[in-house]
DNA sequence: TCCCTAATGCGACGGAAGTTGCACTATGAC
DNA sequence: GTCATAGTGCAACTTCCGTCGCATTAGGGA
């Protein structure tokens, strides 16, 4: 959508924006967003500093791009067969992504450190993981339909409850073990849900 | 402890010392971490900014020595007269908190952001946050001795799961109805601890 | 193929961030 | 009181970030 206003939309424009983000992307996993700088993107996609601060604006925005890209990718939630042990395949997923170095996990771990500076960065994080917790849904709904929960059962909660522990001591207490964390988050939400805990919409929407 | 190694801790020093970590929590609260600037602190605690960068390094290190300094403060949990309005009383302080613009707030969701950029900031931010989950243990303690929940429970895991759904809509997926979530959370939180989930501690400990 | 102009490249500029050397002040030991 | 020096103030300096005006290039309609 970014040129989805440009009037022309092709050739160059088309392969500087492939170039900028996938500079963005590399620098991303090379350096860290602290060190992530317009400057540097445009040395290594060999685009012009001042054609990078025109079309996207800042480093908060470029960002923003780059994961709004990534967001068009074909990830599926895990299929192990019970409720429970999807949840914990879920968590551990987060906790090995966003703990190891690969571009994906710098790349979401900078988008939710560049959120809470740039109002672009923040939409672009809260669209990303609206999509990723639809794409979850189906792990409940495939466990309402073997009968393990209620019906009526709020998907995206129960995924709430079984992944927000592991981003919590990844990014918010800081500790060590959030792998471990998995477990016991799945395990919690699985039996909340199978007791109905998470039935109906919350009070709130 | 930030002059602990100082040979003069008296007089100026002290003065200075406050002086600054005063003004950083009068610009955080003002202009909010993004703003943040070292300039901007010198400028208004009448430190010059020369000063400021040899002692401290920098903005996310004079974030960390703030959050250190109000790690001394005397907050305690809730005490309703269960878990599950406990926690949830918790949950919604931490929503109400985080979400207005009162200095207290500003300083630990600055800090949040500032630990993605500073190892410094996320070493005072993990250890403000252990403190702050061993004073919540005692709302876990108050049900163990009132025979809410078996023996051997995990309070800080507790607490965890309790918190972090709210924690999760805040920062990761930027989703509004903290505050709602937080009712939830804490009742499937305290649902899962009375039938014992979090007895013993956790794997990797 | 031609031509208008959107998009880009280029270099210079203003400003803010952070550093450094030097002089000075005030602390705390004696 | 005196004095060595840790700590601070000051100002100039170096980078780096972001912007701007203008020249140039290339997309895409004719």
């Amino acid at each position: 959508m970014t040129r989805a206003t440009s009037r022309r939309p092709g050739g160059r424009t088309a392969r500087n924006t492939a170039a900028v983000l996938e500079a963005t992307l590399a620098e991303l996993g090379g350096s860290g967003y602290a060190d992530l700088t317009v400057e540097r993107v445009a040395a290594r996609s060999g685009v012009h500093k001042a054609t990078i601060y025109r079309r996207w604006g800042g480093v908060d925005e470029l960002l923003a791009a780059a994961l709004e890209q990534a967001d068009h990718d074909s990830w599926t939630p895990p299929d192990t067969g019970s409720l429970e042990s999807d949840l914990r395949a879920l968590g551990e997923e987060v906790a090995a992504g966003f703990s190891s170095d690969d571009e994906e996990g710098s790349v979401a771990t900078a988008t939710i450190a560049a959120a809470f500076q740039s109002p672009a960065a923040a939409e672009a994080l809260r669209a990303f993981m609206e999509e990723r917790l639809r794409r979850c849904a189906e792990v409940v709904e495939r466990a309402e339909r073997r009968g393990e929960v209620p019906e009526g059962t709020d998907a995206a909660e129960v995924v709430r409850a079984a992944v927000a522990p592991v981003y919590f001591r990844l990014f918010i207490s800081r500790e060590e073990g959030a792998g471990q964390a998995a477990a016991r988050a799945a395990r919690v939400a699985a039996e909340a849900a199978k007791a109905g805990e998470f039935r109906g919409s919350p009070p709130g929407r």
